[in-house]
DNA sequence: GCCAACGTTGGC
DNA sequence: GCCAACGTTGGC
């Protein structure tokens, strides 16, 4: 299993948004970056992604699970774009935020900190435990 | 609201 | 194929 970090906007789309639609999830459309797309494409079912609320609050509020792998974009009429479909898992309980995230020397490798506009990003197994662990998830 | 980072576009 | 101009993202 691979693990992802998928950011959004809270304003827009946020995880209790997410939670609302319940297991059927949500298709993560929109995304126009080729990099986040190959990362897209390369998710499998059941793959887990933090869910990391952009601008607002700057944190890892949610654990989701890949539901659906690559399929096109609906939101785009020129067959380049794909995105997978997400559920909601799990809040973490007590939500890790990017000052955190910068401040651990073992974090300090983390997409969100070096490519920090990538919008659709890998995690490492080490940097998920991590996470988890400082964000208080049980069972991950 | 500003601005740095960085991806994309388009002229050559 | 290079690179300047431009647009967007997202932290501060």
């Amino acid at each position: 299993m691979q693990f992802w970090l998928f950011k959004s906007e809270p304003d827009v789309f946020s995880f209790e948004d997410l939670k609302a639609k319940g297991a059927a999830g949500q298709e993560w459309d929109g995304v126009r970056n080729y990099l986040a797309r190959n990362h897209m494409r390369a998710m499998k079912l059941g793959d887990r992604g933090f869910f990391y609320h952009s601008n607002a609050t700057k944190d890892v509020v949610g654990i989701a699970e890949v539901c659906a792998e690559a399929h096109p974009d609906s939101t785009d009429s020129t067959g380049t774009w794909s995105c997978v479909d997400i559920r909601a898992l799990e809040p973490v309980p007590r939500p890790v935020t990017l000052a955190e995230v910068k401040a651990n020397p073992q974090l300090s490798g983390m997409a969100l900190v070096t490519s920090m506009r990538l919008s659709v990003q890998p995690v490492t197994q080490e940097e998920w435990s991590i996470i988890c662990r400082l964000g208080e998830v049980e069972g991950f």
